[in-house]
DNA sequence: ATTATCTATAGATCTATAGATAATGC
DNA sequence: ATTATCTATAGATCTATAGATAATGC
């Protein structure tokens, strides 16, 4: 099928997933910058990807760097919007925690390219990043929060641990990134050692069965969380 | 002072760190790879910075990867070697991979550069970086071996748990990232929390003190541990 | 003679822009 | 008229090689 719609014919195919030249061109930029790397991936070999010419790249995004902010903001929203509903709610922070991590890590594991790979990326130091960077430090710091509520709930003193949870989440990145997938059980085991690193000592099967319903009553389910 | 020995004088003094050319190559190619990516840092922005014209750099490394190739393989060897030391002791495994996280942990807080921050990076997926990888691998399987064994001495089930102290020493690399500096108790921080998510319960103050007095011992002091 | 640098450059890119073209939509 | 593509190309790189040069070392 050759596509209808406005606009110059391509000469090949489509060939990639998504409906639109935009999405069509993120998921090829995904794959590539995600298996070859940034750097070394050129605006040509993504157009290639697509079925494209390279400069019809710039009829939809102004600049390489722009592609690359799209699909980081992909990976971070839905579980920044989670983080920040379940900030103001009055169950147990053990809870909210759980529920977060284990939505975080199931959202990094069934994305469809390990785009997490790229946070340390050193060209997301410029400032041409800063916005992503920024709503990447709220959502560290949603957990932080969150973890030394947890200690404090518990009756311990954090001394650091509360640093912890969003690197234990951030791990499957490079489990994913080590073995060319995770484990089917990350999805629980990581939540686990979250509250089991801040000391936290509680009916867990109680807290998994909790926070699966939060996150069932939180999170909207006309929203889009499950392309990233 | 410009230096005495063979070759044609240079046109820039010298500036980086190092004694041999060669290490003032990796020192600038460090900076410029964790400050602004593999890929996007040219053999002349390198020169650059060593104060060197491009062409020379082919003197000491006949190829951009080559320089990454030896910057990686500095960052690795001390660990595994120690793991490999380590794996034939009869120490307890608590204090084995107590000892072994905290000399990683102070290894990748101390280098001057974080090049940690490389391992994700996609171009390693190629062949050339096939005998890093290998590496990389060995040591992973060496703290997922002495994990087992503690969760095992501490008779409980593992269920997956093992994967995580590899993660959790990983982490100082994203935290160095994130803010530009690791805090100065992640050295008792991180291995701290290594045993605890294996469900080791014991007295921490003695494994410390056996861990430091075991790296102690087995850390050649002639060694060179220190650079990366 | 050996070494480490230099100058010069080939050849292959790479990003981005200008402007033409071929569809649909009004 | 609007849109999405195309062709063509400017101008700036970038990696790597060839060969000259200026030191030291024998």
């Amino acid at each position: 099928m050759t596509h209808i719609g406005p606009g110059r014919p391509r000469l090949e195919p489509r060939r990639r997933q998504g409906t639109t030249p935009r999405a069509e061109i993120l998921d090829a930029a995904a794959e590539l910058f995600t298996t070859h790397g940034y750097g070394s991936t050129s605006t040509r070999s993504i157009a290639d990807a697509v079925g494209i010419r390279q400069a019809s790249l710039y009829h939809h995004f102004a600049a390489k760097d722009d592609i690359l902010d799209a699909l980081l903001a992909e990976t971070i929203t839905a579980a920044l919007e989670l983080a920040e509903r379940l900030a103001g709610l009055p169950e147990p922070a053990a809870v909210r925690l759980y529920a977060l991590a284990r939505f975080d890590v199931r959202q990094l594991c069934a994305a469809r390219w390990n785009l997490g790979a790229l946070y340390l990326l050193p060209e997301l130091r410029s400032p041409r990043f800063a916005v992503f960077r920024e709503r990447r430090d709220e959502l560290r710091r949603h957990y932080e929060t969150l973890a030394a509520a947890v200690v404090a709930e518990t009756g311990g003193v954090a001394a650091g641990s509360e640093l912890l949870p969003f690197r234990l989440v951030e791990s499957v990145i490079n489990m994913r990134s080590d073995e060319n997938a995770t484990p089917g059980y990350a999805e629980r085991l990581i939540p686990d050692a979250v509250l089991q690193l801040l000391g936290w000592q509680g009916d867990m099967d109680a807290v998994r069965a909790e926070a699966a319903r939060l996150v069932e009553r939180v999170d909207q389910p006309d929203h889009d969380n499950d392309r990233g």
